[in-house]
DNA sequence: ACAATTGCTGGTAGCGCTACCATTTTCTAA
DNA sequence: TTAGAAAATGGTAGCGCTACCAGCAATTGT
C-alpha cells in the first residue's frame, strides 16, 4: 500500500492545484450517489429516478455547484459553443443578423465565440483552426468563398457548418443567405426601369468585400442587357460615409456624368446624399442614388434613400435553427445540406423616382 | 498483468471515442521524448534542448498536430478566453472597441468571448456566470453599475477585471472610461455659453442606459449652476433614428419651446436633425441641437452635429494591454487597481453655433 | 414460477494535457 | 578532480467530467 512516506501526511499532500471550485464528486457525495448518476441528472434528469433528483438537486443548490464546462467538453469531445466568422463586427452590416444569432443560441445554452476576418479570407481560415481547437459544436461563416487549405478542412471537420448572408447552389454546405449577383442585378434593373441610363456601381470601400463584387457583377449584367455602358468605380477610405462623398464628388465631376449611382451600401450612399444635399445638389433630379442593405438611416435621408434589404434578423434566426435542429434529429444522420434562399425587398424610396415623374410642375 | 482476456485484443478495445486528433501524446513518441517535454516544449521552447527542440517541431508538423484547448484549460485550470459583456452589439457604440480589443487580443493568443446583456444587469449577472465556467483570463464589462450578486461574484473570482466605457474612482477595480457626469456636464456648458438657455436632455430610448442617465445628471447639476430650470424627457421606439425624430417633434410642440435639445447620443440627434431638415426647421436658429459619441455621421449631417467624443478605440487598446500586461508582469502580484481616465473631446460644430453669430446677415 | 425485458444505478477507465516532484545530465567553481 | 549548482528531461498523478459496460431490482410474458 504505503510506500515511503516520511512527511506527514497533510504536508505530503501532493494536493494539485484544485480551482477550489465544487466539484461534481462532492455532489454526488452529499447526495449520496455516485458521481455518474449524479452526471446523468444533468443531462436527463428523466433518467434518475424522483427520490434521487430531489436528493442531488437539493445538493447541488445547497453547494452551488456550478459544472465545469472545460471538463464536460474535455470529457464528451464536444463543447456548447458555437463558432461565428463574420467579415467585421464594427459595421453595422452583420450587427444585427449576430445579436438574434447570439440570443437565440443562448438561450438554449450556448455561447457564441465571435471571430472577425477583417475581409480577409486567410484570416478566416487562421481564425478558424484557432478556434476549432474548442471543439465547438457549430461553424457558422459569412460567404462561400473561403482559401483552398479552408475548403479541405470544412471538408474534414464533423460539425455542421452554415454559411450566411450568401448563397451559391454549387457549394455543398448549409446556407442561409440570398443571391448578391440577382440583388444588384434587380436594382440596377431598376433604375433602367425608371429612366436612368448612365448609371455606376461604386464598389465597397472595403476591398474583398466579395458580397459587394458579387453584385457589381449583377448590376453589369444588367446594363449589358439592356445595352448599356457599365461604369465600375471604387470607394475609397476608412469611413464609409466619407468613401460615398468622396466618389460622389468624384463622379458629379466627370463628363458625360452619370445620371445615376447605385452604392454598394447604404452607408456609402448616404455620404453621397448628405454631401448632395451640403452642394444643393437635387436628388433624383440631377442624380439618382441607390443603395444596399437596409440600413435604418436609409429612409430618414432626404431624400430618402432606395435600397435593397434582406431580411437581417430571419438570418440570424433560420442559423440558429439550423444549429439547434442539428443536434435535435442527429439521429438522422447525415441530411443533405440546407439552403434558404431568405430573399430581399427592393425598397423604391425618393431618391431613385423617375426623372419624368419629379420633373418641375 | 492481464486479468481474462477472452476477446480478441482488437476487439476488446474499450477503446474511447477519441477525437482521432493527432494528440501530443503521438507527438512525443514520434519525436522520441516524454510527452512532458513535448508539452514544455509548446509552452517555452527555450526550456527545451535544441536537439530536442528540432525533433518535436519536425514532429508537430509532420503530424499537423494541434493542441487541444479544452485540455489545456482542464489541466491547466485557465483558459486563453477573454471574456466581454457589453450592453448591446447592434447599436455602434461598442463596436469599434470591440473590433480594436478583439484584434489586439488575438494577436496574443487570446479569444474573445462576447456577450450582451441588453442594457439589462440581470442579464449581466447571468452571462458571467455562465461564462465563468470556461475559466477565462479576463472578464471586460461595461460599466461599473452591477447586481449585488454580482458585486460579490467580481470580488470572489481570482482574475482580472476590467471595466470600460465608464468611470468611478470610488469602485475599486480596473477601470477605462471617462466621467459621463462630466461629460453631461460639460455640453450643456457649451450650450450655455452659447447661449441657450431653455435646454431640454433627451434620454436615450433604451431604457436602462445608466451612462446616459449619468450623462443627464451631468446635465442637470449643469443647469442648476446657471439657475436654469432642466427639462429631461425620455424618447421612445426601438429604432433610435426614430426615437430622436418623435422626440423632437413632441418638444418642437412644447410652449414655450426648448432653443436646445441636448441628445443622448448622436442617432438620435441624427433623428432630429434629419427630420429638421424634412420640416425646413433651421439648425441652430430655430433649436440647437447636440449629441454624444462622436459617431461617424455627426460630422456629415447638414448641419453638422456638436458631439462629445471619447476615443472608442484607445478604451479597446488599454483595455486589451491591462489584459496583456497582468499576465506579464504576474509575479508582481495584486496590484491596487488602474484607473484610466480617457478623456473624451467636445467636438463643436455647426448644430450649436451661437445663434448671435449666426443671425441673418 | 421462471426467463426475458426494462429501468435504474454503479464502477472503471479514460478525454489530452499539465503541475509537481524526481531524476539525470551538463556545467561551473574550488 | 570532484562537489555543488544549474539545466534538461522524465514519471506520476491528476484536472472534472462522461462513455461504456455491468450489475441489480422491478416488471412483464408465458
Amino acid at each position: 500500500m504505503s510506500q515511503k512516506d516520511p512527511v506527514p501526511a497533510e504536508s505530503l499532500t501532493r494536493r494539485r492545484r484544485s480551482s477550489g471550485r465544487v466539484t461534481l464528486n462532492e455532489v454526488a457525495k452529499a447526495a449520496q450517489v455516485s458521481p455518474i448518476t449524479a452526471s446523468r441528472y444533468l443531462r436527463d434528469p428523466e433518467q434518475v429516478s424522483e427520490t434521487l433528483r430531489t436528493r442531488i438537486s437539493k445538493a447541488i443548490s445547497e453547494l452551488g455547484y456550478v459544472p465545469n464546462k472545460i471538463a464536460q467538453g474535455l470529457a464528451s469531445a464536444r463543447s456548447p459553443i458555437v463558432v461565428a466568422i463574420v467579415p467585421s463586427i464594427a459595421h453595422s452590416i452583420f450587427a444585427e443578423t449576430l445579436h438574434v444569432l447570439s440570443c437565440r443560441l443562448q438561450q438554449h445554452g450556448y455561447q457564441m465565440l465571435l471571430g472577425n476576418s477583417d475581409y480577409s479570407l486567410e484570416q478566416e481560415e487562421q481564425l478558424c483552426r484557432t478556434f476549432l481547437d474548442w471543439s465547438p459544436a457549430a461553424l457558422i461563416l459569412t460567404g462561400h468563398h473561403h482559401t483552398a487549405p479552408m475548403e479541405k478542412l470544412l471538408q474534414q471537420v464533423s460539425l455542421p457548418v452554415i454559411e450566411i448572408w450568401d448563397l451559391n447552389p454549387e457549394v455543398k454546405r448549409n446556407q442561409v443567405g440570398f443571391s448578391h449577383f440577382q440583388a444588384g442585378f434587380d436594382m440596377t434593373s431598376h433604375l433602367i426601369k425608371q429612366g436612368y441610363q448612365r448609371i455606376a456601381y461604386i464598389n465597397n470601400n472595403i476591398i474583398n468585400d466579395l458580397r459587394g463584387m458579387v453584385r457589381g457583377q449583377g448590376y453589369e449584367a444588367a446594363m449589358h442587357e439592356h445595352g448599356l455602358a457599365p461604369l465600375s468605380v471604387p470607394a475609397t477610405g476608412s469611413v464609409a460615409l466619407d468613401a460615398g462623398r468622396d466618389a460622389f464628388l468624384h463622379l458629379m465631376s466627370l463628363s458625360p456624368r452619370p445620371d445615376a449611382l447605385y452604392f454598394a451600401n447604404d452607408n456609402l450612399a448616404a455620404g453621397a446624399i448628405l454631401e448632395a444635399m451640403r452642394q444643393g445638389l437635387r436628388i433624383p433630379q440631377d442624380v439618382a442614388i441607390a443603395g444596399f442593405g437596409g440600413f435604418p438611416i436609409a429612409d430618414k435621408l432626404l431624400p430618402s434613400l432606395t435600397t435593397l434589404s434582406p431580411n437581417h434578423q430571419r438570418i440570424g434566426e433560420i442559423a440558429a435553427d439550423m444549429v439547434l435542429s442539428y443536434y435535435t434529429h442527429e439521429k438522422s444522420g447525415q441530411q443533405p445540406p440546407k439552403i434558404i434562399d431568405v430573399g430581399y425587398e427592393l425598397i423604391e424610396r425618393e431618391s431613385t423616382a423617375s426623372p419624368v415623374q419629379n420633373a418641375p410642375i
